[in-house]
DNA sequence: GCCTCGTTTAGTAGTTGGTACTAATTCAGT
DNA sequence: ACTGAATTAGTACCAACTACTAAACGAGGC
């Protein structure tokens, strides 16, 4: 029941929405044991939104993630010939380095690659059959990785394909994927 | 302006809500052309619950997804005996699997074996140098990928790591990595 | 003591996007 | 033309606010 300076209170206020943005003026009140209009004050000087305004943007957020989790692609995929060649380009963003460093974690590199090999090949599903990959040089947050993808080989349904990634004029990352063209309901 | 009759409209209605879960009554009922009253009746025989619902639904999920988000590992890793061996589990979900598909993109079981290879090294940052992977089969959705790791040889700054990954008895991925360790502050 | 200014609280009206309900109207098929 | 289902209209109520005015409180200065 103790009751916070201006300046703590507020400090508090913004910390809690911060934990739990589900939080009401109500329940914020009692727990800093002020009135509603003290807390509607304070959330007015502090400019943090009203409760449906904060869940509503917490969830555009959730729209965002899973839509970019949903994509078979990472990267963009740019300038595809079929069985023949094909570009991606892959900006480096936060979920993708790892905790507090800035260094790219080598799947997405992987993933880059894989995704433009599959766009790449021309039949309702293409699966990795095998990879031989290399990373030549750490990759940082906010690069923007280009990768590019040629057709080596197709010899029945396994294709070749070598890709190379790079990051301004600098390589960064070669593999030479092996696809396998998966006809529909074949079985495995 | 067309008017839909009632099993039509309320198909409409759950696949319009399904793609796009901040629409208002209001909206709906202007665009299936309808009065607010009838989309209200809809959603309560359908039992969509109100737009303020949905939505915090929607962010409720912010957790789970931003922290499988922002995890360095894909899986969960069991087992580790530092430098030497480490186990991994992952189980297959939608997400990871291409659209209206059930085979489990590539890069996840890389991304999988990726981690646990990070994992096992015991320096603040591991890279991954370069990969030699072979997909034997395809991962299905629902599937409880194991993968078991084991350090090979370590020279200097470079330890090589074989892993192979089974679905209940069946191999379904194995790779070679060659891990770099990197000092802290080292220029790249 | 009293005065004052910043802070806090109280109270009112209005908003959005609903629920829950009743009643009236429209439409479709016989 | 009638009937039952479907639709629309209308009302009261709710949560969680915004925006505003006004009153009460409280600590420091003279």
């Amino acid at each position: 029941m103790v009751k916070y300076k201006k300046a703590e209170r507020q400090r508090l206020l913004q910390l809690y929405i911060e934990r739990d943005p589900f939080l009401t003026d109500e329940a914020l009140a009692k727990s800093l044991n002020v009135s509603i209009q003290t807390i509607r004050l304070d959330r007015q000087v502090l400019k943090i939104p009203e409760l449906r305004a904060r869940i509503k943007a917490v969830a555009k957020e959730v729209d965002e993630i899973k839509s970019i989790m949903l994509e078979d692609i990472v990267g963009d995929i740019l300038n595809v010939k079929l069985n023949e060649s094909g570009t991606s380009v892959f900006t480096v963003e936060e979920t993708h380095v790892f905790n507090n460093k800035t260094i790219t974690r080598g799947h997405f590199l992987f993933a880059q690659a894989n995704s433009l090999c599959v766009a790449m090949i021309n039949v309702p599903l293409a699966l990795t059959k095998s990879a031989n990959i290399e990373f030549k040089k750490p990759v940082h947050l906010g690069d923007r990785v280009v990768a590019h993808a040629k057709v080596v080989q197709t010899i029945g349904k396994i294709a070749t394909i070598k890709v190379e990634s790079f990051v301004e004029d600098s390589l960064v990352f070669v593999g030479d994927f092996e696809m396998y063209f998966k006809n529909e309901g074949e079985v495995e």
